[in-house]
RNA sequence: GGGCGCGUAGCUCAAUUGGCAGAGCAACUGACUCUUAAUCAGUAGGUUGAAGGUUCGAUUCCUUCCGCGCUCACCA
């Protein structure tokens, strides 16, 4: 029996003993008076004089972390949404029966402390405990109370125990959730509507990149879960809903790194009537508000550097590559040189004479190619907020052209701490350009790019029926919210972060151990 | 997928050149009616990720596998 199964029983015979003393084992509720956040923000100011004179009787809930012994007395502290507070249990105040359940609690239970408040001797606010309601068992032993838990496959696979242990995990996931509520709150005060559309697509649209593949039995036909909802949010502007937006999850099967996990979620926005730089400013405008909600300030600390979210620059894509230039690799380049197939070759090849690495394909178009050539020298500067406009059509299949430059289109990101966190633009919506945009990225998908847009023959009838002029936007939450909490790797934000399966305690093992299932727990703990 | 690194008690970590596998916390027993990393005394807990090899002897060296992290490539 490994060490864990061995506690594991104790607690049970424990939880056993608490029944025998006439608490359930698993009680339905508890009434309680205050949380403990409300007790420590409505009584942290109160001297012991204080609560001795108008005496405040409280019932709290909470999980317990820590416990000292003394004999017939003892301290512990209880925790509830992430703060503790201190009760204090004497023989004589709580009784013997009282003192029966107390002495089988262990850190981890669930309890309810009914008694009233006081200042110890060292003068910490606590509950003076008159009864004590067992709610619910710890029968696993919850990691070291001073280093906590720190092995980062053990936090993200029992995130469970990662957020009891850790507050500011917690931290980080309340701050997600109020940058979600942010979102939310001032895309509605501008009059779009929330909607939600298919996760499971026939064509999974919207985006350049490869999706995941699944089955639906009944209709015995494959579908892909979304890359993106874009085709379909503006086929809802076709249909009259004129600012739209979701936020959810999409889904791209490709390799996990610090700015990448599978599933991912974004805010995508639609603005009838309005066009790439329309979407820009509510875009920029929305960011804003929600870094001040949730940090309450304009400047976040993001490993060395201080980002300011309240100064934002906004360059070309060539604007960018001319001012990022190497050095080593000679004159900057011209508005000329972004011009032709030759032209560009010769920039990629200034570029990797100058020992900067990127790949080059003569087949590719010279918009990939520049795209490429930015990503390579610039995007490594752009750790302040930065807006970058007019992107390659070779890349934009869903954007529409600059009306003087057909080879580049009213498109922009958003840049910060080197991360791609948005991507808006002036939505194509003339169904003959777009269905030659389709064909265009057909022929890419014929040169071998798996990640080239499919066609969509319903996306191009909805644009046959007339979509209004429209500026649209994707937000990339995660690492919008990776950016206000300086987390360095996305699996530091997403609660269930995909990992390869844990490997199962077999029968075998089991079997070996001489031991049943019925009790085992099983978890990487016992295996 | 390539490169680098890691894997020792439930948790956090040691173990000299290849020479008896250890500590703190958690757990168990006992003492203690204002402690706060409570304290004191004692007990128990290990197939050193797995398999194989070298060796008188392997946590340590070698091979393979498994898992994890970092990094590069591709993608947001």
């Amino acid at each position: 029996m490994s060490l864990d199964e061995n506690i594991y029983e104790i607690r049970r015979e424990k939880l056993k003993k608490i029944e025998a003393l006439g608490q359930p084992a698993y009680p339905r509720k508890y009434n309680f008076s205050h949380t403990v956040p409300q007790i420590l923000a409505a009584h942290s100011g109160e001297t012991a004089e204080d609560l001795e004179k108008a005496r405040v009787n409280v019932r709290v809930a909470g999980r317990i972390m820590a416990i000292r012994l003394m004999g017939k007395a003892g301290f512990a502290h209880l925790q509830q949404d992430g703060q503790r507070l201190q009760f204090y249990v004497k023989k004589d105040a709580i009784g013997d029966h009282g003192f029966e359940l107390w002495k089988l609690l262990d850190l981890g239970d669930h309890i309810g402390v009914r008694g009233y408040l006081f200042r110890t001797r060292t003068g910490e606010l606590s509950i003076h405990a008159e009864e004590l309601t067992f709610l619910s068992k710890d029968l696993l032993p919850l990691p070291e109370k001073w280093h906590g838990l720190t092995d980062v496959e053990l936090r993200y696979r029992q995130r469970y125990v990662d957020l009891v242990m850790n507050p500011e995990v917690r931290e980080v996931f309340l701050k997600r959730s109020k940058m979600v509520q942010s979102f939310r709150r001032y895309f509605d005060s501008q009059g779009f509507i929330e909607v939600e559309t298919p996760m499971m697509q026939p064509i999974a649209g919207g985006a350049v990149a490869r999706p995941f593949k699944t089955h639906h039995n009944t209709l015995d036909m494959d579908l892909f879960l979304r890359i993106a909802p874009e085709l379909y949010l503006k086929r809802l502007t076709v249909g009259g809903f004129d600012r739209v937006y979701e936020i959810n999850r999409n889904f791209r099967n490709e390799g996990l790194g610090w700015r990448w996990n599978p599933e991912f979620t974004m805010l995508e926005a639609y603005q009838a009537y309005t066009d790439y730089l329309g979407i820009m400013n509510t875009t920029q405008a929305a960011i804003e508000q929600a870094v001040k909600d949730v940090t309450g300030g304009t400047k976040t600390t993001w490993g060395e550097v201080e980002i300011d979210w309240a100064n934002w620059r906004r360059l070309t894509m060539r604007e960018a590559i001319v001012q990022f230039w190497p050095e080593k690799a000679g004159a900057k380049p011209v508005v000329s040189d972004f011009a032709t197939h030759q032209s560009v070759k010769d920039l990629v090849m200034r570029v990797r004479a100058a020992g900067v690495n990127l790949a080059y394909d003569a087949n590719e178009p010279a918009g990939k190619t520049i795209a490429g050539l930015f990503e390579a020298i610039a995007e490594e500067h752009l750790v302040q907020p930065t807006i970058i406009y007019e992107f390659p059509t070779a890349i934009s299949p869903l954007s529409k052209q600059k009306p003087d430059e057909p080879d580049w289109t009213e498109r922009w990101e958003i840049y910060v701490g080197k991360m791609e966190i948005a991507n808006g633009f002036s939505e194509l919506n003339d169904p003959e350009d777009q269905r030659q945009r389709f064909e265009a990225q057909l022929k890419e998908r014929e040169r071998g790019d798996e990640e080239a847009h499919q066609m969509d023959e319903d996306y191009i009838r909805a644009l046959s029926y007339g979509m209004p002029p429209a500026g649209g936007v994707g937000v990339g939450i995660d690492r919008l919210v990776m950016l206000l909490t300086d987390s360095h790797t996305i699996r530091d934000v997403i609660l269930f972060p995909l990992l390869r399966p844990e490997k199962q305690v077999t029968k075998d093992d089991t079997e070996d151990t001489g031991k049943t299932t019925e009790s085992a727990p099983n978890n990487k703990l016992s295996s």
